[in-house]
DNA sequence: TTTAATGCAAAAGATTTGCAACATG
DNA sequence: CATGTTGCAAATCTTTTGCATTAAA
């Protein structure tokens, strides 16, 4: 499924009125990776963006794809799912719970919130699937983290 | 930061307890790997449970604590934090929203509901940190997953 | 004793890096 | 034209697998 073509118009405007701001080059590279992005409502991985990047400009390689979405990630032009740049993280409390996570040195905490636990979603959520849990994940910059 | 004595204990015996169901050899290795990620709040990866276990039982091998953690979670016994076994994904989508992800096939889309945009935390989140953002995660299995 | 689980070593997979060639501003 | 960026190949890091040995039930 695809975003529309105002909105992708706006988000390629936009990365490179960024691109320019911070004086960096606008390569056919960068742009056919953004666009890529920008232009899906899937989350796709490295891999899967290069494989659909290739297809216009099939001498792109793998690791310009990496560099590419960490420079878009920090220039703030896109976001992780999950926290990034981490490995699998293990968790054995099985009670209901919510996270607080630090985005610089990924420090976890989970919180508790009766009334968390039992927020509504909106029912445009039912026709997705079945629902097995939800829970709330708060990204922030943790107090070591700001002392330092 | 530790989980109390009584809390561990509950969760050691609940996992005793359903390797006997499940007919699952309770070894040394299966034992301390447990507990170890029992008995913190923190949420660590493969690599920090397996060095903290080795301080305990210096034979155990990193292989050895990565199919330990996979079976417990298949037995339901902990949890991954972001969707598991999977890659890192990209989201050029700067608007606040939140997201539903199916468990089996990893399928993702976002959702919005103003609602959720401002959903009211506890005040201990508050002494975590600096909060930067809030977004909902939804885990289920999408309609493709369940007819299938 | 039987069978599953472990440790080892090697393989596989994912991501990053150094460097010479190249393209952008 | 100068410098940042790319593609390549190799390195690194993480996770998984095959197999002989060991240990739990």
């Amino acid at each position: 499924m695809n975003i529309d073509t105002r909105e992708v118009e706006e988000r390629m405007a936009h990365f490179e009125s960024v691109c320019r701001r911070e004086e960096i080059k606008l390569t056919h590279q960068r742009i056919e990776v953004f666009r890529e992005i920008a232009q899906t409502v899937d989350h796709p991985d490295a891999e899967q963006i290069f494989q659909r990047v290739r297809k216009r400009l099939p001498t792109v390689s793998l690791d310009t794809v990496y560099r590419t979405l960490w420079l878009l990630n920090d220039l703030g032009l896109l976001t992780t799912m999950g926290s990034s740049r981490e490995r699998t993280r293990f968790d054995a409390n099985l009670d209901s719970h919510h996270h607080f996570i630090c985005a610089k040195c990924g420090y976890t905490r989970d919180f508790y919130s009766t009334e968390l636990d039992h927020i509504q979603l909106p029912d445009s959520v039912d026709s997705l699937g079945e629902i097995e849990a939800t829970h709330v994940e708060v990204r922030g910059v943790c107090r070591q983290c700001i002392d330092t």
